[in-house]
Parts: structure tokens; sequence; C-alpha cells
DNA sequence: TTTATTTTGTACCAATTAGTAAAGTATTAT
DNA sequence: ATAATACTTTACTAATTGGTACAAAATAAA
């Protein structure tokens, strides 16, 4: 294992890149912004990431996965009661102190941004929202086999109600300010968990 | 009123960069690729657009509305049950005749795909889409008014929830290409109307 | 210390970008 | 006809784009 030592901390510039990718989104973030953020030079980045942009990205979305879904999966898997979790999730992304800020969701902006000949971004942009729907799937079948839920839908359902509401307020989030209307449209949303 | 006639027909064009915006996207759409969709030269180009394609997508966002919502608005307007035209419009989306196909939803889009630093194109997409809530409104108010809905809830909190529906399914529509599902979701969602 | 290996910095490049300049063309009004 | 106006064509530019080439530097193993 010889070799000239790596003088940045791989997973420290990869969060630098989701910022500026989140922030600026995919096609209107350039090499330069990212070099910049990430504080690094063209030679050791197109030598750690040999695909360029695209490789970046797709490993930025692995990170962010790690980083933000492995947190809500554990905790909705261990936590008492998954269904009020769920209800106080939708509601925190409906004020300030929103997890996402007015950035929206990293993978349902890959979808928008990442122009047709890059599909395969696309793909796995997508593949990560379906893992948000198992992961929403899971805590709704969790808190019917705890008791919590009577509904009859099966939670299979519930999941991608939920996913299709989560794509919804990260792009309604954008086009209304008010707090108030967003929190209300929360709550109506929410009255299928019963 | 002198001078040489343009050999082009304003809306036209306009249409085809519409075409082009809606599949490619606002930041990856370049002059070249609106250039050749129009059929015009550059000089046309910056002499009927002096703002670029700032401007120009400006007005394509005007021609979308001109073209798709007063549509809408009349129908929701006129027909004798506005609230199955709801509802026909929304599972309308799921299948393959969709009105906007995968490409989402113009306005939606712009607000995702538009840099920070073009505000001004931000807070008119914005202004469109609380257009679209409005129109979401009126039409349930005049179901309201007919006695074909019977729900307590504010005929404003059900525009807002249904332009959130409109969102959330033209981000959904490009992670979910089971049209069973989508319309599944459709269902369970249109059941605020009642 | 030498050598092999890995990483970095710098300089460069070809292509593409949005946009401009200006000369020329087609029309209407006088 | 001629002048004024409105539009088009072409050629150009300056900046930025993503990406490459390669020599120099920093380390571990021999």
């Amino acid at each position: 294992m010889a070799g000239r030592p790596k003088i940045y901390d791989e997973t420290a510039i990869l969060d630098k890149a989701v910022e500026v990718f989140w922030e600026k989104g995919y096609a209107n973030a350039t090499a330069d912004d990212l070099l910049n953020a990430m504080g690094i030079g063209k030679g050791s980045f197109y030598f750690a990431f040999k695909g360029g942009k695209e490789e970046l990205f797709r490993k930025s979305m692995e990170r962010v996965v790690e980083l933000n879904f492995k947190a809500i999966r554990d905790a909705l898997t261990t936590c008492a009661d998954p269904v009020q979790f769920i209800r106080d999730f939708f509601l925190s992304l409906t004020g300030n102190e929103s997890p996402v800020g007015n950035k929206g969701c990293y993978f349902g902006n890959a979808l928008i941004q990442v122009s047709a000949d890059d599909a395969g971004l696309k793909m796995i942009a997508a593949k990560y929202l379906h893992l948000l729907e198992e992961i929403f799937t899971e805590a709704v079948q969790r808190g019917k086999d705890l008791g919590l839920l009577q509904t009859q839908e099966p939670a299979d359902a519930l999941g991608t109600y939920l996913v299709n509401l989560w794509n919804g307020i990260n792009v309604t989030r954008r086009m209304e300010p008010d707090q108030r209307k967003l929190a209300e449209l929360v709550r109506m949303n929410l009255k299928v968990l019963i």
C-alpha cells in the first residue's frame, strides 16, 4: 500500500459536492463550482472521479441515501410509534426548520434536472425514491402490526401515497411561502393514516 | 407601420421553443437547440427576444398558460359536473395519453430547473402554479354550489390539495412506470372530493 | 537510499456557450 | 422613386465549458 496519501477526506468533499448540487441543481452546477467547493484541483478530481461530473453525482446520491435514509429507516423500525413519526416528519417539512429547506428532494430534483441523455442517473434517482417509498411502506406496515392503524388501505398503497406527498410538498413548498397553508395541506393528507 | 415583414409566425416559433424547453428542461436547452427548433437565425432571435433565453422562456410560459390553462378554466366553469371533470383530469395523468406525457408540469419543472439567480423566472412559474390552484379552487367551489360536494373542507384548501397532487404526480410519474399504481394513487387522493 | 506507487498541481485544449456587430434586404409611407 | 423602418444574414468574439497530459511531489516497501 505505497504511494502518496490523499490530502483530503473522501466523504468530506462528497458532502461539499452534495451541497453544491442541492443548492444549484445538477445542470447548473459547473465543474468549477464543484472543485471550488470541494477545495481540490482538477488533477485530484479527475483522478478520484474518472467519470467526471456524472460519477460525482452518482456517488453524491449514494452519500445522501447513507446520510438521510438510513437514519430515517432506523428510527422508523425502532421507535414506539412509527405512525406519529411519519406525521411529525411531514409536518416538519412545512416549517423553517425543514430538513431539506427549500432545496427540495435530492432525487426528485435529479429526475427533473438531469438531461434525457443521462438516463442512467435518472434511473438511479428513481431507484432511491422507490427506496424511500419502501421505507414508508415498512413504517405503515409496522404501524398496522402495532395496532396503531385501522385503515383498510394496503401498506404499499400508503407507501406510494406518502412518497407522492413527499414529491408534491417539495415542489409546492417552492410556490407557497405560507407555512400555515402548507401545514394545513399536510394535515389534510395525513388523514389517510387512520 | 413600415418595415420588412417577419418571415415567421411569432406563436408558431414560441410553440417550438415550448417543445424544446419542455423536453430538455430550461437549463439544458441551449440557444442552438432553440434556434434550430424554431428555424430562425441568431439575428432574428435576438431581435425578437432582446432578453435572450430568459425572455424567450418567460414568453413561452405565457404561451403555455394561454394554451392550456385557459381551456381548462373554461371547461371547468361551463361543464355540468366540474367535480367529475377534475377526477377525469387527474386520472388521465396516469395513462399513456396523459396531456403532459412524462415531461411533467411546465411550471413545476421551471421551479426546480431554473438557477437561483434567475429568481424572476421562478416567481413567474410560482405565480402560474397559483393560477392553476385558483382554477381548481373555483371548480371545487362550483361543485359545492351545485350540490355535488358535501365535504366540510373549504374550497381553497381543496384547491391547494389538488395543486399539490398535481405537483406530486408529475414527479412520481417519472419514478413509477406502473400505471395501475399511479391510478390507484390518484383514486386514493380523490377521496377528498366527497 | 532507491524504487515503485499513488496523488497533486499546472498548463493546456478543443468545443461550445451566449451574445454582438454590422452590412444587407424587404417592405410601407411619403 | 426615395426615405424610413423593420427584419435577416453572416461573421465574429470573448468567456466558459468539461476534460487531458504530464511532470512534480509525497509516501511505503525493498
